[in-house]
DNA sequence: TAGGTTTCCTAGGAACATTAGGCAAACGAT
DNA sequence: ATCGTTTGCCTAATGTTCCTAGGAAACCTA
C-alpha cells in the first residue's frame, strides 16, 4: 500500500486549513485522518494526541501572524506603524478564523516559550519607539495595545458589534479606535 | 426510584459550577449527569443537546456579569464608574473562569438577543455619560472599552502577561490601563 | 538483497452524544 | 382513595472520537 507521506508539519498545516474551513473546535484527529485518507491510529506516530495537534496549530498561527505583522511594520514608524500592525492583525483574524482561534488557545508555558509570542511583544515595543514612553509605561502600553487589538477582533468575530443602536460600521470604529490609541500614546498620563 | 429533581435551571447552574472547577471545555453531558447521579440520557428531557447546555451557561454568565457590573456602577460616575465597572468585569473573570469562558462562546444571534449583552452596552454607555462624547464617537468608545476589558482579561488568563522583561505586575498594568482610558475619554480625538 | 526502521494497518476499548421506547412516580380530577 | 395522565428517569442501542497495542508492508541501508 502506498504511503501517505505524513509528517508533523504537513499534519499541522492541514489541521490549520481544516480549522479555517470548519472551525477550530471541529479539528479532530478523525477528521484530519479522513482528509489524508488514512486511519485515525496512523496519526499517532506523528502527533502525541489531539491536544498536541491543536497546540501545533496554535504555534503555527502565532508564527504566521508574527510574520505578517513584521512585514506590515517594515519601513514604518509612529502612527503609520501602529495602523499597519493592527491592520495585519485584524486582517489575519478575518482571513483565518480557525487559525486565529487556535492562537487564542491556552498554551502551557513551555509551548508558549517556544512560540512566536515573544516576537509579538517585541514588535509592539518597536511601534512604541515612535512615541515617548519609558518603563514601566512601555510595558503597560504593550499590554494595552495587545488587549485592545485582540479584544476588538475577538468581539467582532463573536458578533458583538452586529446589533447596536445606532448602527455603526465596524471598519469605521476600527479606524477611530486606532486614532484614539495614537492620541492616547501621545498623551500618556503621568504616574 | 426517587427522582433527582432536574430542571433546565438547576442543570445550567451545575454546569456553570462544573465549568469553573474543571474548565468550560470539559463541561460534558456525561460529567453533568454523573454529578446528579443520573444517566446521561436523562438530561435530554431538560436540554436539547450539549450545545444547548453550553449556551445556557453562557447566557447565565452574561446575566451574572451584568448584575455585578450594575451593582458596581450604582452611585458612581465618571472615572469612578469606569474603574468600578472594569473591576467587576475582571473580578468576575478571575473568580469564575469557566463561566467567563462560556460568556465568550459564539452564540447564535437569537440566543444573543435573549441574553444580557444589551445590558452590557447600556451600562458602558452610562459610564460614558460622565465624559463628553456624541455619536458616533460614543458607540466607538463603547466598543473600545469592551474590547480592552475583554482583551486584557482574556490575555491575562491565557498567561500572556506572565513572562515579560522587565517583569511587571498585572494589577499595576490594570490600574494604569484604566487611568489611560480615562485620559483618552477626556481627550477623545476630533474626527 | 537481507536486515532494520519507519509507516501505516487492524483490532479493540473507553468516553461522550444522542435517540427510541418503557416503567414508575407524581399529579389532578373525580 | 383511585384512576388516568403526564412527566421523569430508566435501559438499550448506535455512532463518533480518542487512544493503545501489536502486526505487516514499504522504504532505506549496508
Amino acid at each position: 500500500m502506498a504511503r501517505a507521506g505524513l509528517t508533523p508539519e504537513r499534519l499541522t498545516v492541514a489541521a490549520a486549513d481544516l480549522a479555517d474551513e470548519v472551525g477550530f473546535e471541529n479539528v479532530t484527529v478523525s477528521a484530519l485522518a479522513r482528509r489524508f485518507g488514512v486511519k485515525d491510529a496512523s496519526l499517532y506516530s506523528h502527533i502525541r494526541n489531539a491536544h498536541d495537534l491543536r497546540s501545533r496549530v496554535a504555534v503555527l498561527a502565532l508564527a504566521e501572524l508574527a510574520d505578517r505583522a513584521a512585514s506590515a511594520l517594515a519601513g514604518r514608524a509612529g502612527r503609520d506603524a501602529l495602523v499597519a500592525f493592527a491592520g495585519a492583525y485584524r486582517d489575519y483574524a478575518k482571513r483565518h478564523p480557525g487559525r486565529y482561534a487556535a492562537a487564542q488557545m491556552e498554551l502551557d508555558l513551555e509551548t508558549l516559550a517556544r512560540s512566536a509570542a515573544a516576537r509579538h511583544s517585541e514588535m509592539t515595543r518597536a511601534i512604541l519607539r515612535g512615541y515617548d514612553l519609558s518603563e514601566p509605561d512601555e510595558t503597560d502600553a504593550v499590554r494595552l495595545l495587545h488587549s485592545t487589538f485582540h479584544g476588538f477582533v475577538s468581539l467582532e468575530r463573536a458578533g458583538g458589534f452586529a446589533h447596536t443602536t445606532p448602527p455603526r460600521d465596524a471598519d469605521a470604529t476600527w479606524s477611530r479606535t486606532l486614532e484614539a490609541l495614537d492620541t492616547l500614546l501621545k498623551n500618556w498620563p503621568p504616574p
